[in-house]
DNA sequence: CAGGATCCCGGTAGATACTG
DNA sequence: CAGTATCTACCGGGATCCTG
């Protein structure tokens, strides 16, 4: 179980940082954001979240399941059939995630022009 | 300057990340959410933001400066001050931060039940 | 099919010491 | 005061191999 230590295992002194520590893991947004049109197959999140490997997709829901935002469905059948769903807590997550989302929609590019004028400032 | 080469450095393929690429580095919403209150300088971020290193934390307002999210002024005293600041841009940041926030404070004591939950379960 | 178990590398964060 | 420089430890993350 020591592979569940992600860094954000003991609690934030600071509350400001908490709800980044439940969802700022390299793969946790991308799987939340396809979880959200419904229920899903291990192997369909696989091909969907491309790049992701069976340990780090495996790890991610495991903690999503932790944190009680994601519920996980295993059914006896052979070979094993196994979904991830978001939980009501889950849902109410994507708001806030929403609006993240759309300010990077919209002020992306000036943190990029701002990146591009830093570093030819400081060559 | 290999010390700017963050984990983020690279865009993202994926966009849903880029935000958080921008805020979910250690110490980034804490450094944050203290310049909401205005212009503070160096020392008083060293204080007021508890358990930071004088290196993380140039890094981190380095790394803010750099995507445009805080200005940096500097004058020409003996011993030198300098003063931090949120953009504009930095500013219009604070309203989806806040939403996360918000999201914390209602739901986070229902993350910490799910943990117990599932750490009780697996023992 | 859905993972568990290992091995390994690179990078981030911390501690410490030094400086204009 | 506001950093820079260096060294080290740790762990997230990838690759690979194995299994009920």
């Amino acid at each position: 179980m020591s592979n569940l230590a992600f860094h954000h295992e003991v609690e934030s002194p600071c509350h400001y940082r908490r709800a980044l520590e439940v969802v700022s893991n390299k793969w946790t947004v991308v799987v939340f954001y396809e979880l959200e049109t419904g229920k899903k197959r291990y192997s369909d999140l696989k091909k969907q979240v491309v790049g992701v490997t069976q340990k780090m997709l495996t790890q991610t829901l495991r903690q999503l399941e932790r944190d009680g935002l994601v519920a996980r469905f295993v059914y006896p059948t052979v070979p094993p059939t196994v979904e991830y769903e978001l939980t009501p807590l889950g849902k109410t997550l994507m708001e806030p995630m929403r609006a993240l989302h759309q300010w990077t929609e919209a002020h992306y590019d000036d943190v990029l022009d701002a990146r591009r004028a830093f570093d030819q400032e400081t060559k």
